[in-house]
DNA sequence: TATGAATGAGCGTTCATTCAT
DNA sequence: GATGAATGAACGCTCATTCAT
């Protein structure tokens, strides 16, 4: 049972791999085998389809991310530490990943449909922590009460989003921003 | 010739419509030239390839927010101002649009290389523009020279987009946040 | 339109024959469309799958059969005269075909159900046809009236079948039984 | 070594049976395996492939209708029972058997070819222990020495297998017409 | 001996593209 | 120029068969 999860997952792996890099419709099911090293009929003993393999990706890699976000809202730390590690967080695997839950929405239309709801509840999940977080800050004292927090959480995460984008696409040639990105929405860029 | 450019448009116009409903491999051909009321036969008279068409779509709308981009840059107004138009800026079409570039980058793995470079530059250039808006702020002495340009474009740029996409997905249920979004970025959330 | 029906109608041609010779499954597209002289993307411009052109295979053979029953039915000729002639009768093509309702009903689990029902019905009005021969023949008063007619029918059905599958399997060497076979069926074979 | 020859009676009455139902290309060796209550692996150990079983199962269905008949026309009664009994045969199952020669050999283009060689002989077999039966009667006096015996042999089975076809479509409510139809064969339809 | 996880040949079907009209 | 009937390469999926355990 242990090796049949392992196979699993490895055949999950090698998809998602895939995905990233060629697209639902120009990976075929030979080459995930192949990457996977097992024969293609075998992919159908771990997963009915193509989609069903597609659709676990997906939620595997917002489950990821949303854990991330969840396991960082559950620290016994500072709002300021949080947003410090959010910035700072990487999805596990090589290379310039595809890390933004606006990467994978961006898939809606091949994603089967109750995959999506089920997306759109962990990304709705996510808001809702960040909003805690959020608030927190607001407790603490260090953000300002009389700003919505639903519109903190979209700059917060818009900025930081586009921030791990660029670093992604070397937009950033050496300097790490991330401190300064973080005084910037605190702070803003205005002058005082 | 105008009538061939007239057709040309029309092809283009179907084919973004249905690319954005449906995405480029669950559009068939069939489905543009009906769309567009011609003949299958004729698609490859005004284009060489589906793919041609998919690549002019995706140019003509990185296009299309280059130039609102630019126009904006260009007015004689402030920065503040310039902000608060690129904020209401809104894609020509109905219902909710794909309005952001992010969006358009995603099909990075269908898009053919030298028009993804093409909309590299183009990027490129629109975040040029935005940092000149940006200096134009510092000459105004409403923006603070001492953060570099390059992160104030990634926070304007994600907190943005970020916006114009909850607006689409409603998150923001009647409340016209752009005001206090564009406090936000001069300000920030902090506490002063 | 007329060309539309005859390559259709080609189509069915190839198919038939193919399915007779390997039957259903052993019957690949592509080879109907090389013996139709067509490409195989050609095939589902006419039909929408392999199942259909089977159904209509089927359909069309028990409907040739009906129909010439039923022709021979509406003659102006006696009821031994019509026993005569059904027992005569010929599938149109070459060879050795596939005559009899019960070979093409014995791919039950083939046919499309829709199909099924539509063909158990043809066959219900052959056995129509022929009890109303049989009642014609009790007008006429050849046949016994005190024997029921669904009885009667079931033995020439059953007789003329089997003698028309042995003439094929070439049972009878040159010996045309015909007119024994008729004798028989009204006078039995017992002695008297 | 009975063990042996016990389970491999298991696997062919499952196989049977499931090839009755949904026709040999639709049977798939897991539910053989599974209805026999084997593991998919062990039909190898007892049939060399799917195309073994089916052969046997035919095989075995015709020797055992063979067998019937010959059981009948070997016991020591006159050929109007052994008509009789014939008529009353019952393939062994319940429901609705495929009982005549005629289904099984409609499945040629399946059955492998010396397979099938195999089962003409035997309906060859079949039809000399019949012609044995009508010489009887004719012996016995009963039946017309004129007519050829094939002939006959042709009117009883053709009669016999569609009276049998038509008790299991349920054409005939009720009625129990075996004695009527020996009255047909014997004395035919026509008024004296 | 019995098993079932693994395999890959094989086939139905789709759809971008061509070309005769 | 405009068309759409014809095409066939390409791919997802099935299932008989194998073989390590």
């Amino acid at each position: 049972m242990a090796e049949f999860n392992q196979k699993r997952q490895d055949i999950l792996n090698s998809a998602m791999e895939l995905f990233k890099e060629k697209g639902f419709h120009n990976t075929r099911m030979e080459e995930i085998a192949l990457k996977a090293g097992v024969g293609k009929g075998t992919l159908y003993e771990y997963f009915t389809s193509k989609q069903e393999i597609f659709d676990e990706t997906c939620i595997e890699k917002v489950t990821g991310i949303k854990e991330k976000i969840e396991e960082i809202s559950l620290r016994d730390i500072t709002f300021r530490e949080k947003l410090t590690e959010m910035i700072s967080m990487k999805q596990g695997s090589e290379k310039c990943p595809e890390p933004t839950i606006e990467g994978i929405m961006s898939n809606k239309n091949i994603i089967s449909e109750k995959v999506v709801y089920a997306m759109m509840n962990h990304v709705s999940d996510m808001n809702k922590i960040i909003i805690r977080m959020v608030e927190q800050g607001k407790k603490e004292g260090v953000v300002n009460k009389n700003i919505p927090s639903d519109l903190v959480v979209t700059m917060i995460v818009g900025t930081v989003s586009e921030f791990i984008r660029n670093k992604c696409t070397n937009n950033f040639a050496g300097i790490s921003g991330e401190e300064i990105i973080i005084n910037l929405l605190f702070n803003g860029f205005g002058v005082k």
